[in-house]
DNA sequence: CTGATACTTAGCTTTATGGCTCAGCAATCA
DNA sequence: TGATTGCTGAGCCATAAAGCTAAGTATCAG
């Protein structure tokens, strides 16, 4: 594991908005061009570029241009590496699945009723 | 689906740092004490209280404070609406793998008016 | 009661983020 | 050719984030 740390930084900084996330659901349903996937925001095109370059940036979408127009297309690799933290971290709390805790989580019980 | 966004605005941006991912790996192995935790990083402490509360509030972990010491565990819960984000999304891109996604990316520069 | 420990609060600085406008440029269209 | 469309770049502004220090509070150990 250890795996790219920045690479994480940059994915979830990207999904921690949610217009990044409209985006990145619109294309879920195919691929779009920027103007199309601006239409439904209220916002200036050059701040919405700057959502499309942090999505672009983290990898979580790609993009190329023909003639004047930048088409978006989701890239699914990406959501992997998300999978791969989600499990990495899961593994630890299922490796030690143990007293110890259950300890902490009883007597937590008791504090949470006051 | 609709979860709240703002949740996850929270969730992300929590996950968004290596600190605060770091804190979250060393909680899968069992609680700790804030300055148990705050030890590997070289920050002051206040820096350090910063992540834990963004941690906190974004529902990733909860603290009790028993005497002077605060516990810190992780909250398994929130995980799960990290997966259900992550299967709404994948449920748009595999509910529609279809021919028309194939015929849209070939013919998008001609085709994308009505 | 005193001192050490474990946070906690307040406030400051620097940098990043998310929005804007204005101006430009290349590709199409009339 | 000239106008329109679809971005793109530069730069400004306000707010939030991430770090710091210094000082405060509340346990706990003697």
């Amino acid at each position: 594991m250890a795996q790219q740390s920045h690479q994480l930084d940059g994915i979830f900084q990207a999904l921690a908005d949610p217009t990044r996330r409209a985006v990145l659901g619109r294309l879920g349903q195919g691929p779009a061009s920027i103007s199309d996937l601006a239409k439904p925001f209220d916002m200036a095109l050059p701040s919405f570029m700057k959502h499309i370059h942090s999505l672009e940036g983290s990898g979580l979408i790609q993009t190329r241009k023909e003639g004047r127009v930048r088409t978006c297309a989701i890239d699914k690799q990406r959501f992997a590496t998300i999978e791969t933290w989600l499990s990495d971290q899961r593994a630890l709390w299922e490796g030690r699945t143990d007293r110890l805790e259950q300890f902490v989580l009883k007597t937590q019980d008791k504090e949470t009723q006051k």
